[in-house]
DNA sequence: TGTACATCAGTGAACGCGCGTTCACTGATGTAC
DNA sequence: TGTACATCAGTGAACGCGCGTTCACTGATGTAC
């Protein structure tokens, strides 16, 4: 049964944040093909229909996890300037999420070690985020300043994320945020 | 054909040995049982003998990688103070390399997702790794400083992974550098 | 606008493969006397 | 110290399972006239 053109582009977007979700969540190997389509209400045989395959799937989630991370700094950074931004960035909620998290915090060492589709579309992101925490007028005072920061902030949740449970893992964000408050 | 108490601890050291370079250099869920014990110049079925599980290993091979990580932090303190260690550890060798890397900027991401077992590990590392870093002797001022200096530095390898082969991941460590010297 | 046919989104069974783990077996090592 | 027996390190086949991917099939949608 053929479904709409239209029908068929909501389909593969939905495919899309449940990829971005599932990988978020468990990780990019953990994540299966299967779980992600049962995720989206669909069967896994229908995959290949949008995907070429998983790598393919995994770079896009990526992109559109990133986009929405940036939005989420952008709106921080113009409601209350840096500090706000670090603030919710480091705050526990987002360590103790599970799905919309910044997925460079919850994917960076796959990241690392995936294809190089999946690594290309990083880099982009991060050239993205990197401008976006760099802006000058409610943001970092520079790029650089802003690539060092972010370091600091994701290097920060991971180490978190590890610790998390104990009292160290509290003392490294509320460490970060002060260390990047202005 | 048994072995003697002495060969067996021997093959268990080399095991753990070879599953600390699997891991870091394929990632924890990449890395399988067949092959470590491969690589340690064995079959797979002899696994359990030294072993509860798959994670029994792998906590144990995260603390052997993460002492040698803090010994070499260690012997770079002393001989060339807080600029030597930064140095050594942002370097783009470092970045390159596949296995005598910090596991934490090869599996932070995934150590956040596995088991207590591993986790736990971890943050043992991690309390002695902080301590080693914020000795007042050689090291950086406090351990709370250090605790940042860490988040950085990890973060900041990650980053120049995901991006390694562009301008950004060389950009990404003499920032981190920059940021972090004396 | 209506018709005839080609396209293709989605289904569900099947594929080959590698995974973690188990097990019967071996024979050298450890131990009790 | 020597002997008899229990232990157990390591082997290699086997297990059930889930993975990514392929494929024949369906019928509604898209398109050429």
């Amino acid at each position: 049964m053929r479904k709409s053109n239209k029908e068929a582009a909501q389909t593969r977007e939905a495919i899309v944040v449940a990829a971005a979700d599932q990988i978020r969540r468990s990780g990019i190997a953990e994540a299966s093909v299967a779980d992600v389509m049962a995720a989206a209400g669909l069967t896994h045989g229908g995959f290949y229909r949008h995907f070429r395959n998983k790598e393919h799937l995994v770079s896009e989630a990526l992109s559109a996890a990133g986009t929405k991370t940036i939005s989420t700094i952008d709106r921080k950074l113009a409601e209350g300037g840096v500090n706000a931004a670090v603030e919710a960035y480091l705050s526990t909620s987002h360590r103790d999420s599970t799905t919309p998290i910044c997925p460079f915090a919850a994917l960076g060492t796959d990241i690392a070690r995936a294809g190089s589709e999946t690594k290309s579309a990083a880099a982009d992101v991060l050239e993205k985020l990197f401008a976006a925490l760099g802006d000058s007028e409610a943001g970092i005072d520079s790029r650089d300043d802003a690539i060092v920061a972010f370091s600091t902030m994701m290097g920060a949740m991971i180490l978190a994320r590890i610790t998390s449970g104990t009292p160290l893992s509290d003392e490294i964000l509320a460490l970060a945020k002060d260390h990047l408050r202005r």
